[in-house]
DNA sequence: GGTGGGATTAGCT
DNA sequence: GCTAATCCCACCA
């Protein structure tokens, strides 16, 4: 069963999608990978929607849209956005299984490890080509999420990685026992 | 095994 | 000018 996940699914609370996520398909560019370690980001302060800017404000008009910034100067991280129109929120992607496309991700990322093709925001985007080009686009059309029957096991959680505030949310999810999972 | 610094730029103050 | 929802490599143990 290959089922399209329809852009109303990112319509609720981000903490909930960011958890059914889990075990979805991402579809872009003839490439092929499994959620597996997700964040939630809403208005708390530790959120680029903690204050509305030109960067963020897609998280406040959209929900089912990619959006991809720059960190670090040189890394891309993408997210989908959340909720209902006027509330912000969006979905960090945080690492991905390959399922195909694996060839092209290892050139993208110059490496053969596959372990460490997606395992992390940043490499992630690197593997899937994804870059400021994708942000802004609404999910469905070049890039899908589908769902394919996938039963996760247990979810973990823990604090967001790489923030300073708001440790006490424990707003990272990610599939028990995974091997793809990001190194923290 | 673990730690420390550098890359590189948009968006703040 | 400073810092960031990161990653990699050199170096030490």
């Amino acid at each position: 069963m290959m089922k399209i996940v329809p852009r109303s699914f990112f319509a609720q609370d981000t903490v909930k999608v960011a958890q059914e996520l889990l075990g979805k398909i991402i579809l872009v560019d003839g490439c092929k990978v499994r959620i597996i370690e997700t964040e939630a980001y809403t208005d708390d302060p530790a959120s680029h929607a903690f204050k509305r800017t030109e960067r963020s404000k897609i998280m406040f008009e959209t929900y089912g849209y990619v959006y991809v910034y720059l960190i670090y100067g040189m890394y891309y991280c993408l997210n989908f956005t959340t909720e209902h129109v006027g509330k912000p929120g969006a979905v960090l992607i945080r690492a991905v299984e390959p399922l195909s496309g694996m060839e092209m991700m290892k050139q993208k990322r110059g490496t053969k490890n596959v372990h460490n093709l997606c395992s992390g925001p940043g490499k992630l985007c690197q593997a899937l080509g994804i870059d400021k080009r994708h942000n802004g686009l609404a999910l469905g059309k070049e890039m899908k999420i589908v769902d394919d029957g996938f039963l996760v096991g247990k979810i973990r959680k823990s604090s967001r990685i790489g923030i300073k505030d708001a440790l006490h949310l424990q707003w990272r999810f990610f599939i028990d026992g995974n091997k793809f999972v990001s190194k923290v």
